[in-house]
Parts: structure tokens; C-alpha cells; sequence
DNA sequence: CTGAAAGCGCTTACAG
DNA sequence: CTGAAAGCGCTTACAG
């Protein structure tokens, strides 16, 4: 279109020299107040709009931040709604700091080299693991960081997690409140230390407060998906503990197993009770509603935007961690054990 | 952290000048290949990443694409997961390419300065109005856009669509020879020309082809949400003729309405029939499974992407619009008419 | 209060 | 095959 316009075009036309048009730009400088609505006028007239580029090749900053989840397979982003609820968190708190918002996708083999390429501001990074190649990769950019869900040992890191262990204990809580003692979990993957880990650490809490034992037959390590879920019907009904309520550590194997556990004809709540894990959009809206621990996930991503930035800015706030709590929300899928 | 490298430490230690290097880098002139041998071991053992924002100064394209989503309220993205489905259909086909993405809400006062000011390659617009401000502004930028879910009447515009007309007469088809005559269906908005005014020309076109008058107290014209869905429930089983089926025009709606026609009572299938329209991945774990006309979102994505970058690329396909099919996915939700 | 000039890290003709 | 130099659009000391 029409040849893009630069701050020189300004300048000329309205007779001062492009630094005084910077200085208006950025309120830097001390300029005239005539001056200056000169040289706005012809910038609203132009509409110019000065270059990114341009600048963050002198700033140093660009701007920019990404948000980096990891795949779920070669090149394709996790199915879970989960991160889109984090990146319209992510989103809306950028926007309101006037910084976009890159969406990346890794493996194990990224290089991260985007990071140094595009002057990258500053990382959110989602669930990566404490001995994974990328963790080691991202700390030695040193670029600021914000890792949501990762639980790393280093005090010094900025991390945003859930009270994961509180909505273990949580769950389990009110399943035993409701006479269920035979509890099994669908853990998901499990690592040392991780998500999964703190949701478990909280179940056995609770058992141990009651006084029940907790049986390893009763943990079955199923993938958080889906298809995790529903293949975990057959192991649970076919257990030698007659298992009477299940705690998925997400909504969306809880979903899965729930289906499952239909398909086979046991039904939820009547024969096992079920609670999830996440708080998900549409757990009000399934049959059985979901009882579920609750997490409000916009504004995790909402609470690491704004530690992210307030790193980049200086403006170290005190707070390197930030927990969001967890709440239980009763729905349809648990009721009184009725083998009691 | 360590100074950033530049292309001039570069050509320092290999002992050439910055132009060589850059040849090296880029492949363009004539290099000796003992020369781009050691410069790229330079290359190599420092690490060095070229500055995007120095290269678009020059070049004038950034590598950088935006996927541009309406804002439901001011701030915050939609929460329908389809979104989601799309957004990695689109990363993933970036990637391929070297493009990175910027996620981008918009509202009606959004000036989309960023473009100019980011030099942003191209834009994928999802589902913008003919009469929309956005719309207007969009195309003054004069930057490569490809539209999804648009039916834009300018033939000169890049389009992804879906055949929205082949669903709506899918999924009236399916129910009509199951039976049923009585078929309502959920709408969701309807903009003359748009999405969901296609699949209602769908709907029309099955009813007639098969004798069936179309009612006009049949339409309901709801919210495409779980709410919408919800309340129309109580609307659908309060009407005068006894609807046996009813064809939501996505499955959000689909489910808010199945949620909601079990808390009056009524069961589907053996109530009601009824139809969804996306496939969202949950379609298959809901109790009842969902009859649904199946979208492949991601490869929408994918399709956008491609298209864009052939446009910037200047490898003008001739295909300027692309619609994407559909296929009906029969699950438990529908169930021959009873009632006849 | 304002301007001339250097420089950020690249690419691209143009010489040689 | 290789290099010196200009220039992309800004910002930032530094003069005046």
C-alpha cells in the first residue's frame, strides 16, 4: 500500500527534526507543548505507527512474551481445554500491559533459539519437569521466566502453582465424608514432586486422618485423558477391592471413566461416585453433573502475566511463588456410599 | 547475559567481513565453501541467532502471522474449545514454516495498529462480519489475510469455510429418516450470508425435499453456548407442537440443551432426538454420545495457514477459497420417532 | 526547548 | 569469491 511512514516523514512535515518527534512519541525530552501538538497532529493525520522493530533493536525489549506448553505429540498442541482457558488468561492480562503474546508449542528437541531471535521479553512456561531437557534449556537463556504448574526446587525461580495437595486432601475428604472407604485415584502421570504428586501426597492426608489404610491396588497411574479414563473402567470394576468412589486428578479422565464405567453398566453415581479435577467449563453440564475441585485457571494465567512482567520491569515484587487455591464444588457425580 | 553476539563478532573471529557472513547465513552469493565452513563452525560455537528485528527492519516481513479472534466481553476470549482446536491447527502448520504466532482478541475499537507497528506478514481473522467495523479496518491495512467462517462476498478475498449447508441438511436428514417431522432447531446467532444462517439453509432444504413444511416456531434463535442451550429447554418442551428432535447448530449448545431438557424430565434419546454440530473431541464421552456433524477444526487451521504464507510467499494458488467438508457422526443421541 | 549524529544488527547492491 | 558502505526506523547522549 501506501509507503509505510517513518518518523522522518513526520519530522519533515512538520518542520522539527526526527529526535524531537521521538521525544514526543515517548514523552521524553523536554519538548514545547506547541510543539508537541504539532507533531501529534501530523501523526494522527498520517497514522503512523513507529516499528517494533526499529525499536527493540535499540531497546533491547521487545515486547514480546511467549507462552510455552509442551506437545503432546510431534508438533501438535495438547487436546485438554485446559490451556485454552490459561492462554485467554495469559491474553487478557498482556493486553492490559500492552504486550503480545507469542503461542509456542515444544519438544525435547527445541532449541529455543526464537527466544535470543525475537528479543523475547520473557516466558511462561507450563509443566515442564525439574530433570527435562528443556527446563535446563530455558534456565540457561536466561531470559525472565514464570513456571506455572512445575514445582522446581530452586527458590530463586518465579513459579505460579495450584494448592494441588489442598485438592487431593479436598476430594478425598468429602468422598470419605460420604461413607466411601475403598477409594481409588486415577493419578494421571505421576512424577517425583509433581502436579500429580502433591494431588496424591493430599489424598493419602486424608486417608491417614480417617484412619484408612491406603491400598497401592487402589492407584491406577492412567493417562490424563480421555481415553485414560475410559480404559481404567475395566481395571476398576475388575478389582478385588469393591471400589465404591473413584477421584480422577482431572476433569477430563474423570469424563472418560465415567463413560466407561457406563459402557460396561455401572452407573454414577448409583454404583460409584466420582469427583474430578479442574473445574473445567463443561463439568456443570454433563450427566451427572461433576463434583470437582475447582481451579480458576484464567487467573492463573492472569497472576503469571503479571509476575512475568513485573520481573521484566524491576518492579521485583517480593512474591517469587504464588499458590491459587483450590475449592470443592458438589455436583451430581458423588453420594453416600450405600454399602455402608 | 553475556553480550549478545552479532554477525560482526562473527565475522571478527572468522575473519571475514559481516557481508560474508550473511551470505553464509542466508545461502545467497557466492561463498567459497571453506569459507561458509568456517564461518558456520563460528556460528556454532557462539551460539549465534540472527535478530529478527534487525532482519525486518530490512527485509519488511517479520515471520510473524497473528490469529485474530473476537472478544466475547471486552477483554477476555471466547470460551468455546473450538478456538483451542483451531489455534493448533494454525500452530502447527506455522511451525512448518518458520512462522511463529501472536494470539490476538479483538473488540470493535481494536485499531490493529499492531500490524503496522509488529510488520506483521499476514492475518487469520476468524469469523468477522461483512458489516463489522473490524472488518472495514482490516482491509485498509492492506496485509495478506485469509478469513475463516467469513463468507465474505469480495471473490478476491482468501477464504476457509465450512460447508455449513451440507451440515445443516446432514443433520436434518439423519432426522428425518429416523422419523421425525417435528424438528426444531438451536440456531445461535444468525447473520444474513453467515455460518449459521447456512446451515439453517441446509435445514430448510432437507425439510423440503422431503415434504416437510419448515415452522417457524421451530427456530430457536439461542445463544450458541451451554446457556443458550440450557434455557432453551424449557422453551422446546413448552411448545405447541410436540417437537421430537431438535438440531443444535454446535455442540456446546447441544449439550447445555441436553443438560437442560434432563433437568425438566425429559430423556435423550428416548424424549427427544438430538443432533450437535462440530465434534468437539467430549462428543463421544457425554452420556449419551452426540449425534454430530464432524468439522476437522485443525486441518482448518492448517488449511489457513497454508494459504496465507502462499499469499505472502507470493506462490498465488489459484484457489482463493477453500470449504472445508463435513460428515454426520451418528452416536447415541438420536433414535428413530417413536411417536409415529 | 531543539537538532545533528552515532549506532542498534542486519541485507543488499556494487566494486573489485 | 569477498568486502566496504549505505540504509532500514528508531533512540539516545551530546551540543547548542
Amino acid at each position: 500500500m501506501n509507503h509505510k511512514v517513518s518518523i522522518k516523514d513526520i519530522a519533515k512535515i512538520a518542520n522539527v527534526s526526527i529526535a524531537t518527534v521521538s521525544n514526543v512519541i515517548n514523552g521524553t525530552g523536554r519538548v514545547s507543548a506547541e510543539t508537541a501538538s504539532k507533531v501529534n497532529k501530523v501523526i494522527r493525520e498520517l497514522q503512523f505507527v513507529p516499528s517494533a522493530s526499529a525499536r527493540s533493536l535499540k531497546d533491547k525489549n521487545s515486547h514480546l512474551i511467549a507462552v510455552v506448553v509442551p506437545f503432546v505429540e510431534k508438533g501438535i498442541l495438547q487436546d485438554n481445554p485446559f490451556y485454552w482457558e490459561l492462554v485467554r488468561g495469559v491474553e487478557n492480562g498482556a493486553r492490559f500491559h500492552e504486550v503480545q503474546v507469542i503461542l509456542l508449542g515444544i519438544d525435547e528437541h527445541e532449541d529455543f533459539s526464537f527466544v535470543k531471535g525475537r528479543h523475547l521479553d520473557g516466558l511462561i512456561v507450563v509443566g515442564v519437569y525439574e530433570d527435562s531437557a528443556a527446563y535446563a534449556k530455558i534456565l540457561s537463556l536466561g531470559v525472565p521466566c514464570v513456571f506455572l504448574d512445575s514445582y522446581l526446587s530452586d527458590p530463586k525461580l518465579y513459579q505460579v502453582d495450584l494448592d494441588d495437595e489442598a485438592g487431593g486432601y479436598l476430594g478425598t475428604k468429602h468422598l470419605i465424608g460420604l461413607g466411601h472407604r475403598a477409594i481409588a485415584v486415577l493419578t494421571g502421570k505421576v512424577e517425583q514432586g509433581g502436579v500429580n504428586d502433591h494431588r496424591h501426597q493430599g489424598y493419602l492426608r486424608a486417608l491417614q486422618e480417617s484412619g484408612i489404610p491406603s491400598l497401592p491396588e487402589l492407584i491406577f497411574e492412567v493417562d490424563s485423558s480421555a481415553q485414560g479414563g475410559y480404559q481404567a473402567a475395566q481395571r476398576i470394576s475388575g478389582c478385588r477391592q469393591k471400589i465404591s468412589a473413584v477421584f480422577a486428578f482431572s476433569d477430563i479422565s474423570a469424563m472418560g471413566l465415567i463413560r466407561g464405567l457406563y459402557d460396561i453398566g455401572l452407573r454414577v453415581p448409583d454404583d460409584i461416585s466420582v469427583v474430578g479435577f479442574d473445574d473445567i467449563f463443561y463439568t456443570q453440564h454433563m450427566i451427572p453433573s461433576l463434583t470437582t475441585i475447582r481451579q480458576d485457571i484464567v487467573s492463573k494465567g492472569q497472576t503469571a502475566v503479571n509476575m512475568l512482567l513485573d520481573q521484566i520491569n524491576g518492579t521485583e515484587s517480593p512474591r517469587r511463588k504464588v499458590t491459587i487455591p483450590v475449592s470443592l464444588v458438589v455436583r451430581q457425580s458423588t453420594i453416600p456410599n450405600k454399602k455402608i
